[in-house]
DNA sequence: GCATATTAGTTACAAGCGTAACTATTGATT
DNA sequence: AATCAATAGTTACGCTTGTAACTAATATGC
């Protein structure tokens, strides 16, 4: 009570959280009911995809701001399901390069299709002047996060999510 | 391989949520640091601290947008901290009338105020003209989720979190 | 008045998550 | 060469989450 005029409606955290969480959901819907898909699966799917070259797992992780954990059981995903296969480097064999397979790029050509159809009804639902305000402003906020670092081990809010 | 232009760093369901992640981070350090909140107990905090009359549980979902159980667990948090208490309704006993108690309202006051300046500090890192775009943006998709309605029951991306 | 549907709120359960500890491998120092 | 540090990736653990089922109370239809 007695209200020293703060909102929570007003507070930028809060308000990017919700749009994030709304404008995800209906493109989630699509690649977890068609293809029991989890979300880390699908940017793992998406970042090997748009690679010229195999990835590690490091680098998935670094590409689509993922924890380590969740890139392997990610990877892990798709390999068993055959989207993916693994081979070992032979100079370092820490490392693992990680490629789609035929069936892996096949998914990933369909699900980049819906995902730019997806992006484009955005588009129409927000209109060209608001996308563009809304990119400029995202824009900021990424170069803002290359400054401040993007925080040590990309601690996530909660334990459980979102 | 064989990009068909598809870019996830151009995906905007993407960048918002990276976005979001970045932004909430850093002030849910500080109330999860100093008060070991939760962030729904935090967003409850916020729901009751502004309202002037008590709230039932189903409106502070509705206020702060959280899911009913993410809800009953924060209102059980606040109060096992005595920050909260509840008031059965004498009409209809199903409702649960939720305020503050001093303590929770003194609460409420420091963390508005941490929270208010986070919100300068935001706005001094992406500039006036960034902050009002984003803004802008982001009053498009707050529109369009008044639209085509939050999803029924509030389903959020994943079983885990972010 | 009685059965059925609806609503507010809670809880058991399974799944996803991050932390921290772990294995395996390589690099650096001496 | 031998030790110690650093790196890639995996896994055990505890915690948070949403779904669905649940309890309790009220509204509705007949």
């Amino acid at each position: 009570m007695e209200a020293n005029g703060f909102e929570l409606e007003n507070f930028l955290p809060y308000r990017l959280n919700r749009a994030a969480e709304f404008v995800a959901l209906r493109f989630a819907a699509q690649y977890k009911a068609r293809y029991q898909l989890t979300r880390p699966e699908w940017r793992t799917l998406a970042a090997l995809g748009s690679s010229e070259r195999p990835m590690t797992a490091t680098e998935i992780g670094a590409h689509s701001t993922m924890h380590k954990t969740k890139v392997s059981r990610a990877v892990f995903g798709l390999e068993q399901r055959r989207w993916l296969k693994r081979e070992e480097d032979g100079r370092d064999r820490r490392f693992e390069h990680l490629a789609l397979t035929p069936a892996g790029e096949q998914a990933y050509r369909e699900l980049t299709a819906l995902a730019s159809a997806y992006q484009n009804e955005l588009l129409s639902m927000l209109g060209v002047e608001n996308m563009q305000a809304l990119s400029a402003g995202l824009l900021a906020v990424e170069r803002a996060m290359r400054k401040r670092g993007t925080a040590s081990p990309l601690p996530n809010p909660q334990g459980g999510g979102t």
